[in-house]
DNA sequence: GCAAAAGTGTTTGAGGTACACCCATGC
DNA sequence: GCATGGGTGTACCTCAAACACTTTTGC
C-alpha cells in the first residue's frame, strides 16, 4: 500500500523521555534499537504518529506499546526537525517528557517487549539520532518545572517520606538541599499530609509517611484510597 | 509531480505568532486567507515546511515571505497536531512566537504581499483552524517569559524611555505596575543604560532615553551604533 | 498657571538561606 | 552503645510591594 501527495511530506514521530527514580538515582528509560539505522545503539522510546491520533495520544500509545507503561505525567517538550536528524528520510519528531514513579514500572508487560533499560544520566550509552540533544533539553525543562511542586510528586510512590521527596528534588537539581528549609517549604504548600503510618528501613528512627491530600491537585497522581 | 510513501505522512507547517507594540497597544499580526478553507477569515502567518530546512528556518522564511519582516526574536512555542485541525488533510503545525519592535515593521515589503494587519488582542476577528488556541498559548507563554528582561526589550526600539518599557510590561501582564518599583528592578538588572539624550513628546518633562548596554546580551536586538 | 508625564526613597512583609542538636531505631 | 537517618526552630538577608511628592515642559 502506498500514499501519494502532491508535495513532499516529512514523517512525524513522537519520542518520550521517561524519567523515574530507581536505586536512589534519577534514571531515563532507553530502548535498544533492533533495526537500522543505529541498530544496536540506544534510543528514546517513540514511533510514528498515526493519522487519526493526536500527538499526545501518539506519545501515550508508544509509551504503552514499547514499555507497557501508563504514564503518570506527560508533557510536550518541543518539536525537533533538523533536516538530517534521521538518515532514512525527513523525520520531524515531537518530544514528550513523562514522569513515572518506579513502583508503577512494569516494562516486562510491554506488548512490543524490546530490550529496555533504565540508565543513569551520568553513564549514558551512545544514543541514536539527535536524542542526546532531546535528552539535554528534557533535563533542563525538568529543572525549570521543579518549582511546581507536583513534578516531584509524580516521581514518588503513593506514600513517601519527606526524605524521599527531598532526594527527588536534589537529584533533579543536582545539588543538596537543606532538610529543614525543604520541609518547611513543602509543608507550607499544603499539598501533602501525613498518613499517620511510618516506614522503618534500617538502624534509625522510622520516617513518617505522607500522601497527596487531594489527588485532583496532582493530575495523574497515584490513585489514593482514602479511609 | 507526486511524492509517494509506504506509510501515510502528515503535512507539517509552521505558524508564527508575531507580537508587536503599536499605537500603545500589544498587537498580533494576522493575514487574511485568500483560499479555502477559511477563505476570507484571518489566520496566523505560516506555511508548509520545506524538506531541506529546519523548523526554525521555515518559520523565519515564512515570516519574511508573508510579511517582509526579519524577526527580532523567534522562539518555538509548541507543536499542535489534533487530527482534524485542518479539514483538507492531516496537518501538524509547529508554532513559533516572534517579537518585533514596531519601528522594524515593513509589511508592505512582503514579496508575497497579502492582506496583513495588526490586531488588538481584545478585538480579534474570527480566526481560522485552531489558531485561537495557538494564540492563547502564545499569550500565556509571553507572560511566563516576561521575567526574562530581554523579552520586553525585543518590543521596544533602539532607544526607548523607561515609561515605554514599563508600558510593554503592563500590556503583556494586563495590569498596571508601580513606576518606582519597576525602574528600580529594571535598572538593577544592569542591561540598559541612559544614552544621555532625551525625548520630548508633549506638554510635560522630557524623558531620558535608554539603550541596551551590550547588544550581545540581547540576541537579535536592534543593532546599536556606539560612539 | 495648569495639565501632563518624568523622575525619585523609604518602609514593610514574605520568603529564602544558613545553621546545630536531639530522637528512635537495628545491630 | 553506636551508627544511621528522622525530626525540629531561629536569625538574617534579599526581594517584592505599597506609597506621595517635586520637576519640567507645552500650551
Amino acid at each position: 500500500m502506498a500514499y501519494t501527495y502532491e508535495h513532499p511530506h516529512p514523517a512525524v514521530s513522537v519520542d518520550i523521555v521517561v524519567f523515574t527514580i530507581a536505586e536512589g538515582e534519577l534514571k531515563v528509560l532507553l530502548i535498544r534499537r533492533d533495526a537500522a539505522p543505529f541498530e544496536g545503539s540506544w534510543a528514546l522510546p517513540g514511533g510514528f504518529v498515526e493519522m487519526n491520533e493526536s500527538l499526545r495520544r501518539a506519545a501515550w500509545r508508544e509509551l504503552r506499546e514499547e514499555t507497557g507503561l501508563n504514564a503518570a505525567y506527560l508533557e510536550q517538550l518541543q518539536a525537533f526537525g533538523h533536516p538530517d536528524r534521521d538518515p532514512r528520510e525527513r523525520v520531524i519528531t515531537v518530544a514528550y517528557v513523562a514522569l513515572i514513579p518506579y513502583e508503577r514500572f512494569d516494562v516486562q508487560a510491554a506488548s512490543d517487549a524490546r530490550d529496555a533499560r533504565l540508565f543513569n544520566l551520568e553513564t549514558l550509552p551512545e544514543l541514536a539520532f539527535d536524542h542526546p540533544r532531546i535528552l539535554r533539553r528534557a533535563c533542563q525543562r525538568l529543572k525549570e518545572k521543579l518549582s511546581d511542586p507536583i513534578i516531584a510528586l509524580q516521581l514518588v510512590g503513593k506514600s513517601f517520606t519527606l526524605s524521599e521527596l527531598q532526594r527527588v528534588h536534589e537529584l533533579i537539581l543536582g545539588k543538596p538541599l537543606d532538610k529543614r528549609n525543604f520541609r518547611k517549604k513543602i509543608l507550607a504548600e499544603g499539598l501533602i499530609e501525613a498518613t499517620g503510618d511510618e516506614r522503618r528501613s534500617g538502624p534509625h528512627r522510622p520516617a513518617r509517611l505522607y500522601t497527596v491530600k487531594d489527588p485532583s491537585d496532582v493530575p495523574y497522581a497515584p490513585v489514593i484510597k482514602r479511609a
